[in-house]
DNA sequence: CGGAACTTTGAGTTTCCTCAAAAAATGTGG
DNA sequence: CCACATTTTTTGAGGAAACTCAAAGTTCCG
């Protein structure tokens, strides 16, 4: 299956949850509040799972869009069990990958709850930055870089969108980012972990999906 | 296996990492900067499991703190394969338990994210009173006690304490909470959820571990 | 080429923070 | 049970960070 950029292929309150694997491409995950204030979770990339939440409890209670085209893999809901029933370490795999879920999401806690709006910046940047990187989306020459706009970070880090244009300024000033169209190069990722005190994913293995 | 109240029972980084079912008892997980700022990730409750991302990963990244006495049952690490390959249900219900703690986590991100401070003081008491009852806490007269000091709420939210103090007595003046030594008592989780704009967990079924 | 979406900038306001200190509750040892 | 140290809660004042509003540039796309 694909998707085009922009487009919303899982809605929150959907009950016919499928599951996905992706293939290529970038996504993310979002929750809405009634009057419109939009928080983007945690991003999507090739090798993830997609709507495992709702795959496993019944019911999804967030929304995903595409970046940028995106190519998928579809898996029947009720495959699930059978794959638990008949292929253990398969099933160890998801699990794997749900703890990895949970660990990048403390890490967007503690950002959102105890770092500036410059470390979370350079915080979002440095991990979207190494997720890529763990893809192979840096083999291409030159600087990584990611789809995503202005109004996708401030949506990310909690912040306005004019404070975090500010802010962004600063992180291209110190020359660790460059702004085009609508994508982020990321030019000295180390430097950007430091800004933020950020240690890394520290990701040894994986498995493959 | 019981741990102290206060007791930091899991640590970041340890290697050895145990996997704990909590029989009885509030914690919380936590991560801190390197300066000394700390951000409280969700709470513990029985029938949490505890140092999953430890077993399944290699490494723990944050730590897991007790609020009161606590009861726990230990797991080794090493019978998690053995549990995937001979006992495929309760594989899937540990797969559960990581996909509810994801929504969880997704539900504090939104309100670290996007609320107010009012709004984000009234979701973390209103989730947590739900959680209490939805464990039988609230089985004894009179509200629901919830066991921590408002420099817990301050770390939860992303706020200073002075804020925090100043953000809980408007909810107490709405008569929505009462603060009683180091604990506080919900007395009204509905209007709680409504000044959230927080719809509830909705967990109709959960297995049992 | 023209409209729409996105980025940038400035000005004034609100929210939340830090500092400082007092008041209240809790715990401890005699 | 009381005196004392410690922790927790509360309050006030001034400052910094982030927000809203408004508008001008830019870039993108059909």
């Amino acid at each position: 299956m694909t998707a085009e950029s922009g487009a919303v292929f899982l809605t929150e309150g959907a009950h016919s949850a499928q599951l996905f694997t992706v293939l290529s491409g970038w996504a993310f995950r979002f929750k809405m509040l009634d009057d419109g204030r939009r928080q983007i979770l945690n991003y999507v990339l090739p090798g993830d799972l997609v709507g495992l939440q709702g795959s496993v409890i019944g019911e999804m209670e967030h929304s995903v869009e595409a970046l940028s085209p995106l190519v998928l893999c579809v898996f029947q809901r009720d495959r699930l069990d059978e794959l638990f029933a008949n292929h253990p370490g398969l099933a160890f795999d998801v699990t794997w990958l749900a703890a990895r879920e949970e660990r990048m999401l403390d890490d967007h806690l503690l950002s959102l709850g105890r770092r500036s709006a410059l470390e979370r910046a350079a915080y979002l940047l440095a991990f979207l930055h190494e997720r890529a990187v763990s893809v192979g989306l840096g083999k291409g020459q030159g600087p990584v870089s990611i789809p995503l706009t202005q109004q996708h970070v401030a949506d990310t880090l909690g912040l306005s969108i004019v404070h975090t244009n500010k802010t962004l300024r600063k992180l291209t000033n110190k020359g660790l980012i460059r702004w085009l169209g609508r994508s982020c190069e990321v030019l000295d990722a180390t430097e950007l972990a430091r800004v933020a005190g950020w240690e890394g994913l520290g990701e040894p293995v994986r498995p493959l999906i």
